[in-house]
DNA sequence: CAAATCACG
DNA sequence: ACGTACGTGATTTGA
């Protein structure tokens, strides 16, 4: 029969180990009290992974019960260089604990001896008694206790891994000697942690080595004179007090006066409902999800930052789905004036993927599920209801619905509350696109991810059983139906009501119908290009190999890191995390070496060939020779849209070649031609509003040359003196750093002067602009009191990272909070302006479409004989779309393709 | 699946 | 003394 088991566990070494693998984002890791957790997540970690699973008879976690031990008592500077420990750990101390305690697992500690020495007495006391014992600690140290029934195990990197260390793997690392005569080891060896010294010129080699031939540091010292005269001899005679006293103090006792005995060490076995309080008062949201899912009921909820109470359902929650079929729709029509409804689609690309299946329903007449996705566009009550002008619908994605029902032909009218994009305006980071992932971040755990429910990459099936769907949609539109009011709730407490009803909603919708207009793309233009670049890149291809001698993957910056670097020579400039650099401003500075003139020449036609020519092919729309793009309205941190499927936001402009891409965007029909409007400066403009600042609003309210007008004040020009492009570009560069969150780093690194220059230029800035430095200062201010920013509609960006220790994170969270308003506060102004110019071209009858937005510009398609109506008509619904204290400013163009609107 | 590179505002 | 410009997405390598 097997042994029972005794598991010991170092609390301190590990609560040490836990805190410092978290150390860099310690203050990542804190709770709604500012009580730092990362301590307690690593050891909750270990006691998730190690301890639970090897459900022990018995255990125990061993804690030091203060600084001072018998060992201090023996020699002063017992551990007397170690740091104090930081406040951030000493605070969790008191958690661990109690998180110890609800795991079933008893706490222990004795005046005077530390935590090793109450494990190694424990260990003695369970292996006299017939236990297999088991040690778990960050300790190497501890390994002296293994014996044929005590094995211990040590943490590596982090502490959800360990080595586990027998008697046979101690042999093994320490060259054949036994377990206990490691304290010989470090008797001579010392120990620059613990702070005791050993003997001089002996290390870790020779200490085995000398243990090795004499057994123990007393039986060396017994046959000492035999030695022949040496340094090392005279060392170990003159330091004999210092190893033995190292020796003693290296010894783990196994004789403490223990108060316990093993009858107090039974495994309790967790007390799950009790943790659940406990998870919720650290914040721990994925333990919650588990113990959720487990069955357990998570209740009650911590305040939340406007100080409402956060909902928090429980997962056991009563799903009752009833199927919907053509014979009982008669249900639809008791639904009411507000209804949830959620449409599954069998992929995430929605102007593709088919419906699958769907639910309507709310919290009073219940939930029907139907995979007849037939009954949608059916003249059936369903259909009524989705287009009904009246009836509320709540949703998760409005975009992705109204869409994905157009291709249907049914129009889904009066969107209420949509549960993604809500939770993106309270909180930038709840920007996943899952349902269920987002609920649990807003504390409702009724509702699995789709990841869990549906599998993912080629495991991805939607359940052949209908219960299994059902149940699963059911829960979605009930997450839905029940986190509206709570959240709802916060976005008006959070001044955002107005930027969901106002912005981000009405939004959605003109979002949907730009992209399901899409934007028709000339196959054969590209075709063309395709030949042509085949045959340039085949062509330099041969001519690279000829000039580096051999043949290699031009694509790999590994390989041709070491044809450069290695096999001709060139000075590598920069490194990687990998290797040598080979990025652009790199191969500039190498660029008089025929070859890599014609690398750079390579990497440039090769990623227009391959991202944009082939890129954009693949992705053409058989039926209508369209590319229909997707805009994520819920991504970024600082409020603007992003572009997929295709990206159609980085479409080559710079470069003439790339360039050429754009002639392949045409009209939809003959006779009609492309038509661009764009904000000049507007981030420029938004800094000169929010600052106040009155030189920069006057620069721009006498329309001047911004970056010319920076040149003059930063360069202490008189009047009549002109700006030459040299200046004009510095002072560029200085207003985008502006905008960025400057540092006379990145200045220095943009222009190519030194950091000294650059921070006097930075100086005379501020000094010219004096209200910027106001706002910069007041702005990061404001961060690290609120731990948020907000735009001139109230987007918010959380920063929690602006009162980091860490210069790094500290820096970076700091120049976020300068961009972010101002990056953002642009985004709110064309948002509006979107909204406003689908409403008049509306209300105008026009026929003009609005196909493209990319963060300062708009693109339309419309007849010619529009044109000229545009060329007023956008440009005063763009520059009135905010009342700022300088104007704004809008440029037009019009031509054949997209190439030609410049 | 991460890293490197390069396209845009 | 630290080591940085802000925000994105697509493609290709290579562990």
């Amino acid at each position: 029969m097997a042994k029972p088991t005794l598991l010991l566990i170092d609390g301190n070494s590990l609560a040490f180990r836990a805190f410092y693998a978290l150390y860099n984002q310690v203050d990542r890791f804190t709770n709604h009290e500012g009580l730092h957790t990362n301590a307690l997540v690593g050891f909750n970690n270990l006691l998730d992974k190690i301890v639970d699973p090897f459900h022990p008879d018995k255990v125990l976690v061993a804690w030091d019960a203060g600084k001072s031990t018998f060992r201090t008592t023996k020699f002063d500077n017992y551990k007397g260089n170690r740091d104090k420990t930081p406040s951030e750990l000493v605070e969790q101390f008191e958690p661990l604990r109690k998180m110890v305690a609800l795991h079933g697992i008893k706490n222990y500690e004795l005046i005077d001896y530390e935590a090793d020495d109450i494990i190694g007495t424990t260990a003695k006391m369970g292996e006299a008694a017939g236990y297999s014992v088991t040690i778990v600690t960050g300790d190497r140290d501890m390994r002296q206790l293994v014996s044929e029934d005590i094995k211990v195990l040590i943490t590596v990197k982090g502490v959800s891994e360990v080595d586990e260390y027998t008697v046979a793997k101690v042999a093994e690392v320490y060259d054949g000697l036994t377990p206990n005569q490691i304290v010989d080891v470090k008797g001579l060896q010392g120990d620059s942690s613990d702070n005791y010294p050993g003997v001089p010129g002996i290390g870790e080699k020779t200490a085995i080595q000398l243990i090795k031939e004499h057994h123990s540091i007393p039986e060396l010292y017994e046959r000492l004179d035999d030695m022949k005269k040496s340094k090392r001899k005279e060392n170990l005679i003159t330091y004999k007090a210092d190893a033995m006293m190292s020796l003693d103090l290296a010894r783990i006792r196994t004789d403490a006066p223990l108060t316990i005995s093993l009858d107090d060490l039974d495994y309790q076995g967790i007390d799950y409902q009790a943790l659940v309080e406990f998870y919720q008062h650290l914040d721990f949201k994925q333990q919650l999800v588990k113990l959720a899912n487990m069955g357990y009921v998570i209740g009650g909820g911590q305040a939340d930052v406007a100080g409402q109470d956060a909902t928090v359902t429980p997962t056991d929650l009563q799903v009752e789905v009833r199927e919907l079929t053509a014979n009982n729709l008669a249900h639809i029509e008791e639904l009411g004036n507000e209804v949830t409804f959620y449409l599954e689609l069998d992929g995430e690309n929605y102007h593709t993927a088919a419906p699958v299946a769907f639910v309507i329903g709310n919290a009073a007449h219940g939930y029907f599920a139907s995979r007849d996705i037939e009954l949608l566009y059916q003249k059936t009550p369903l259909n009524a209801v989705l287009t009904d002008e009246k009836v509320v619908k709540n949703v998760f994605n409005a975009k992705a619905v109204i869409v994905a029902l157009k291709r249907l032909d049914v129009a889904l009218n009066n969107i209420g509350f949509d549960l993604l994009l809500v939770a993106y305006l309270l909180d930038t980071n709840d920007n996943n696109n899952d349902l269920g992932a987002l609920a649990q971040q807003n504390d409702y755990y009724a509702v699995q991810t789709d990841e869990e429910v549906y599998g993912k990459g080629a495991k991805f099936a939607i359940p052949e059983v209908d219960a299994d769907l059902f149940e699963h949609l059911a829960r979605k539109a009930m997450a839905i139906t029940n986190l509206k009011d709570p959240l709802m709730a916060k976005l008006t407490a959070h001044a955002q009501l107005d930027l969901y009803t106002d912005i981000e909603r009405p939004l959605s919708m003109v979002l949907a119908e730009m992209e399901s207009t899409g934007i028709t793309v000339d196959a054969n233009h590209l075709l063309e290009m395709r030949s042509k670049f085949a045959e340039r890149l085949s062509e330099l291809e041969q001519q690279i190999y000829n000039q580096a001698g051999e043949e290699f993957n031009i694509n790999s910056p590994k390989q041709l890191g070491i044809i450069l670097f290695e096999k001709m020579g060139l000075k590598p400039i920069k490194k990687t995390k990998t290797g040598y650099s080979t990025a652009v401003e790199v191969l500039e500075q190498l660029s008089d070496v025929p070859v890599v003139e014609s690398i750079l020449r390579y990497r440039t036609l090769a990623k227009i060939q391959s991202t944009y020519i082939e890129g954009l092919l693949r992705v053409i729309h058989g039926s209508d020779s369209k590319v229909h793009t997707r805009y994520l309205q819920t991504l970024t941190q600082t409020g603007r849209l992003s572009s997929v499927d295709p990206n159609l936001q980085n479409i080559p402009v710079r470069i003439e070649e790339g360039r050429q891409i754009r002639s392949a965007f045409v009209p939809s029909q003959p006779g009609w031609k492309i038509f661009s409007a764009d904000y000049s400066q507007i981030e420029l403009r938004v800094l000169a509003h929010i600052t106040g600042d009155k030189h920069l609003q006057e620069a721009f309210i006498h329309d001047e040359d911004i970056h010319a007008a920076t040149a003059r004040r930063i360069f202490g020009l008189a009047p009549e003196e002109t700006v030459d492009p040299n200046m004009r570009r510095q002072a560029k560069a200085v207003n985008f750093g502006i905008v960025y969150g400057i540092s006379d780093f990145g200045l220095a690194k943009n222009i190519g002067t030194d950091r000294k220059t650059a921070k006097a230029i930075i100086e005379t800035y501020f000094n010219e602009y004096p209200g910027v430095r106001t706002w910069s200062e007041a702005v990061i201010a404001q961060a690290k009191q609120d731990g948020f920013v907000e735009t001139v509609a109230h987007r918010r960006r959380y920063l929690p990272d602006i009162n980091a220790r860490s210069f790094n994170l500290r820096s970076f969270a700091e120049r976020t909070a300068m961009n972010s308003p101002i990056q953002g506060s642009a985004a709110d102004i064309i948002k509006i302006a979107m909204i406003r110019m689908q409403t008049a071209l509306k209300e105008a009858g026009m026929q003009t479409k609005m196909l493209l937005q990319v963060h300062d510009e708009l693109i339309f398609e419309a007849p010619a004989e529009e044109m000229a109506t545009l060329h007023e008509m956008v440009p005063r619904i763009m520059d009135s779309a905010m009342q700022l204290d300088v104007p704004l400013k809008v440029e037009t163009h019009e031509g054949l393709t997209w190439y030609d609107a410049k």
